[in-house]
DNA sequence: CAGATTGTTCTAATATTGTCGAACACTAAA
DNA sequence: TTTAGTGTTCGACAATATTAGAACAATCTG
């Protein structure tokens, strides 16, 4: 991965508050794909309901704050958002997180 | 490590200018760390000049700014620097180096 | 359908960041 | 001691980022 990409992921993870709603999002997926029953592969599909009062009811930001933080993360692809219904559900991208890891390697 | 100090580490990396510099400074690190006959434990000691012109000389930056980036990198506990004589020496900081990997895990 | 919930978008205020140039301080070398 | 090279600090400015509130849209529930 370019720098560039790198310096895009950081710039997303570098406010806290945008830090601690991924970090939100990342425990819900690592304890659902260590739960999950289905193949490997496919545990990049467990997601969490966005539901911005419960998953960051904690912190003392405005709907329309915490809804801009869901968008950068996205746009920096470390998570995927779809409507369902009333909810919209999150994802990690398994990719981004792998190139974090790899990040200093 | 708290989200507040991954934060402040990740913040320091979201520049795409200061990444590059770190990474410069991170690849002489590990270069020497390798070919380094002194003890493992020893190998943080492994330091580059810092000469702005030599190190960062292809990034079209003043002076100035390049100095301001290089006090982020410190404030942001990435790299140690010292004088001696003319130039700067800058060290890595190995542990932080560290909380970055483990930064996922 | 009416009202409550939930998230988005737009706008605006405020704070922070990235950058440069000029003036300065220190060191090395002529 | 003068001069050249290197890095710092300060002041300024433009660009971005963070945040909230209001108006809106979609969906669920009674």
């Amino acid at each position: 991965m370019k720098p560039s990409n790198y310096s895009k992921i950081f710039k997303a993870l570098s406010n806290e508050q945008r830090l601690k709603i991924f970090m939100v999002i990342y425990g819900h997926w690592k304890k659902a794909k260590g739960e999950a029953v289905i193949p490997a592969e496919d545990a990049s599909r467990c997601c969490i309901e966005k539901a911005f009062t419960k998953v960051c009811g904690c912190m003392q930001l405005s709907r329309s704050t915490i809804s801009h933080h869901f968008k950068e993360l996205q746009n920096a692809g470390l998570i995927t958002c779809e409507r369902e219904g009333q909810m919209y559900r999150c994802r990690i991208n398994e990719e981004v997180v792998e190139s974090i890891k790899d990040f200093l390697k």
